[in-house]
DNA sequence: GACCCTCCCCTTAGGGGAGGGTC
DNA sequence: GACCCTCCCCTTAGGGGAGGGTC
């Protein structure tokens, strides 16, 4: 009656080592059509040239990628579609490492706060430098979302006031604990003073004009993973006990520094400065 | 009426970062249970220091550990806590291996067999070996579990046989292709030949003895990882190159060499030779 | 008015059947 | 007799409502 070269839904499932199941699935999804379906029975004929498809498929499966997206690379043209699996790789990893960031708090924290995780303290001399601010009452909650937006718009100001001259930070006035945050302070270096004056009286934006005392900071660097609550608490812990450990003062509010591009970074990339002026 | 340290789901889930919806799931899994339930009502309300543990949910479930897990975790006193988040972490580390090696696999594939992926082909000359077999038909399907089974049974009995005189291997006297596998045979080398014979005599049991003859095996070394279809594989396509370009001749059937513990080792271990004799 | 309650439906990728035809 | 078909139910960890009380 049919193709003697076509093979039952089983025997094509053996081939692909995958299951019926999966194959009526795939039938199912559009991602794996039988070559042919017998219109009375039902029965499923699959072509033996589609094994390949099909092996590519249960091997996007092992690494865990969505069907719909598995759909999508199978459209692709093969070069493309290897950088859509590089794509999806990348995704993975990443949030693999902010969990691997996770876990290195979690075991620290299990063990009774013994505190094996390592952070590398430095201190570095600053100089007295002019910055644009905007300050705001927040919630540790809210703080994700407001600190680039901050940042974005003091950014944009500061073209007015002779360019960005340094890397942005966020000063917390008060204590850094979850339940609420105190006033947050979004800070961006500006190279002329005097234009960053007049461009504030004309526009009147809520931004601020303040000068950044000179002074040293004690600090440790982090990787873009472990700039999320709680995880950056242990390491403001750890330049706190470094500091004291060292007969150091802290001499004012914890800041965040921002020395890298945030969105060109990757997950284990170092972005951030975690730092407390000190005396 | 009630305590007024008491908090509400909202309140209390905001507290601990996570929604109420969560909560009343925690609730009726066990994991959670509130402080106080008004019986008329069915108010839910939380004491403060029910935070903490709440707070440890949110990071278990940040690293994706099922709830079931989680619930057998909190029981635990906190080293041991410790130790079960490790165990579950190395397995999660161990799949995310395996899943590096079908990608590094793929990519490979879809770049048009254009055989990116490094192996590093060496040869080695072996003397003269007297070996306990096991041999079979099976199919790709049946190979991981029989292997095991037939070394641990040739283990057994190179007991009687003087000892265990080298790593145990596999050799695949058909092709190795993935659609049906054709004889297969365990090996084991042993130390007193003589013994062997006598013990083969009396125990009757599916094994038999023969003489490896000495060769030259042209192999690379995978880890546990690449020890999966279709990925190991590309790993005899590479030694198969590299004898052609070498000038070599193959003179027998492929096999591998498991030189490691296999349990004892993880994903990225190096456990096994995959070698073709070479003349 | 804002908050809380209990259903109920939905999502992913199939596995495990039941009940009934088909090679 | 072994294989295939189409339902139908089940699993995880909640999110999104609806409809109706509660602070």
């Amino acid at each position: 009656m049919h193709d003697d070269s076509l093979l039952t839904i089983g025997a094509f499932a053996a081939r692909a080592r995958l299951s019926p199941k999966a194959l009526r699935l795939y039938d199912r999804l559009g991602l794996l059509a039988p070559a042919h379906v017998d219109p009375a029975t039902g029965y499923r004929w699959y072509r033996t040239e589609q094994v390949d498809r099909a092996r590519l498929v249960v091997l996007l499966r092992q690494i865990e990628m969505p069907l719909a997206r598995i759909a999508d690379v199978l459209e692709l043209p093969g070069w493309q579609a290897a950088e859509a699996l590089t794509a999806y790789w990348a995704e993975v990893e990443d949030r693999r490492a902010v969990q691997g960031a996770v876990v290195a708090y979690l075991r620290d924290r299990l063990t009774g706060r013994t505190q094996t995780m390592k952070y590398e303290i430095r201190t570095v001399d600053v100089a007295e430098q002019v910055v644009l601010t905007e300050r705001r009452g927040l919630t540790a909650a809210e703080l994700p979302r407001w600190i680039p937006a901050s940042l974005g718009r003091l950014e944009q100001a500061a073209e007015g006031c002779g360019g960005i001259a340094g890397p942005p930070y966020v000063v917390y006035h008060s204590e850094v604990t979850a339940d609420d945050d105190g006033p947050v302070e979004a800070c961006l270096p500006v190279n002329d003073a005097r234009a960053a004056q007049l461009w504030l009286e004309r526009q009147r934006t809520g931004a601020a004009l303040r000068v950044e005392p000179a002074g040293r900071l004690a600090y440790t660097r982090i990787t873009k993973a472990q700039v999320t609550h709680p995880l950056i608490e242990s390491a403001f812990d750890a330049v706190e006990r470094w500091t004291a450990e060292e007969g150091l003062t802290i001499t004012g509010p914890c800041r965040e520094v921002y020395f890298a591009d945030w969105d060109a970074s990757s997950a284990t990339d170092e972005v951030c400065d975690v730092a407390f002026p000190v005396g």
